[in-house]
DNA sequence: TGCGGACGATGACTAAAGTCACGGAATTCC
DNA sequence: GGAATTCCGTGACTTTAGTCATCGTCCGCA
């Protein structure tokens, strides 16, 4: 994806005209990183602004057993990291390559700080941009605290099932764990056992799912 | 406390001079709710800029079995809902008062959109204040994610504790269960095991921080 | 002064989730 | 084609947390 693409996707930034995003673009510099690569750690300073252009980036925070949970996984035209950006803090998670080839255009903090300075508009998407995560971070809060993790796998199969009914789990197991907060054999259970309800049919890593109604409702708690 | 007084408290608002905070205040009315009142429910749209100026406000959400989780118990000189606020969505949780006499100054969403047309600074002040929200928002998931109640419990002892080592809990242990996500019962065992252990000691509801080096450790998980 | 309500403590039990250990399928890499 | 690696599936077990029931204390109040 080239910059100016990129830069249309990115929440705060889409309202700016084309030429405005060109001359955002031209200030950064793209850094290429290959699978596992460390774009940033947990409290590190802010690098700036941060936008996927080719490849995938895994924002995951790791505790002290080095248990890890995953906030994300950005993809091509998704900033990384805004929070720290906005508020000129530190990362509160790390930040890693997920694929080889990844490449993420990197605007300094300094360059960030004259664009929002001449263009306002930034900072009306950056509300916006906050209160999406923010909200987003509220579910998460409430899934891990109200929720089991079988209601948190059913609601996992719903969002990546999407319109289909039948895809590809193309993670592994152990990542969709990270993503829920759980471990690999906890997932490979409880998928069997919704299974064993009907609600979904396995084969191999295709998921059919059979009573999206009886899912939904484990999906919220019962 | 006056409405000058809390809106200068109030993080989006307080690099504003003294005499734009009156016109803020005096495009609102207040609101007194006796305790257990309703201010807001989950989903309701956005009732304004709502500051807290006597009393006190508890944001919380309750799951369908009845289980609640706290957010945040809202003190004079704190906004509530900032999120509604700022993204014109609705409230992700619910607000009830926690006093009697509680008092909220409300400030309509028209009147508010004017005043962020009139002092862009508000904007600014926006960012920064869903940032810290939203560093506040990941510390919690962190903690349900990775952490066990008995480290939650420590580190809710060492956030009330602050600097003395001798304090009383002021919340029953009810309250402390939906601040962390727990049951009563638990927070009562986990509270005399963290005393079996020697970090504390319970003289009813005082506590006695008696090793700050180990109760530390458990809050940060071992 | 004695009754009721709120709260805390605690034992016993159940349920949910995490850990450990193993086996086997699939994939990659010499 | 075989060794190494990675991943899935599963049984058995442990740990942790939540539920239920009961009791005692404190406090307010009629």
């Amino acid at each position: 994806m080239n910059r100016i693409e990129a830069l249309q996707r990115v929440l705060f930034l889409k309202a700016l005209p084309q030429d405005t995003l060109a001359e955002i673009g031209s200030l950064g510099r793209d850094r290429v990183l290959s699978a596992g690569e460390v774009l940033f750690l947990e409290k590190d300073p802010c690098l700036g602004l941060l936008v996927v252009l080719r490849g995938a980036v895994k924002v995951c925070r790791i505790d002290s057993r080095g248990m890890e949970f995953i906030f994300g996984i950005e993809k091509p035209g998704a900033s990384i990291g805004d929070l720290a950006l906005f508020d000129g803090g530190n990362y509160p998670a790390s930040a890693f390559a997920a694929l080889d080839e990844t490449c993420v255009l990197i605007v300094p903090p300094p360059a960030f700080a004259r664009l929002t300075q001449k263009y306002p508009a930034i900072a009306t998407g950056a509300i916006r941009s906050l209160a999406v995560e923010q909200r987003r971070m509220i579910e998460m809060l409430k899934a891990s605290t109200l929720q089991s993790v079988r209601a948190r796998i059913a609601a996992y199969l719903l969002q990546r099932a999407e319109k289909d009914s039948i895809f590809a789990l193309t993670e592994t197991n152990t990542t969709i764990g990270s993503h829920i907060g759980t471990v690999r054999e906890v997932v490979s259970r409880t998928l069997h056992l919704l299974e064993d309800e009907g609600m979904v049919r396995l084969e191999g890593r295709t998921v059919i799912i059979c009573d999206r109604v009886a899912l939904q409702s484990v999906a919220d708690g019962r």
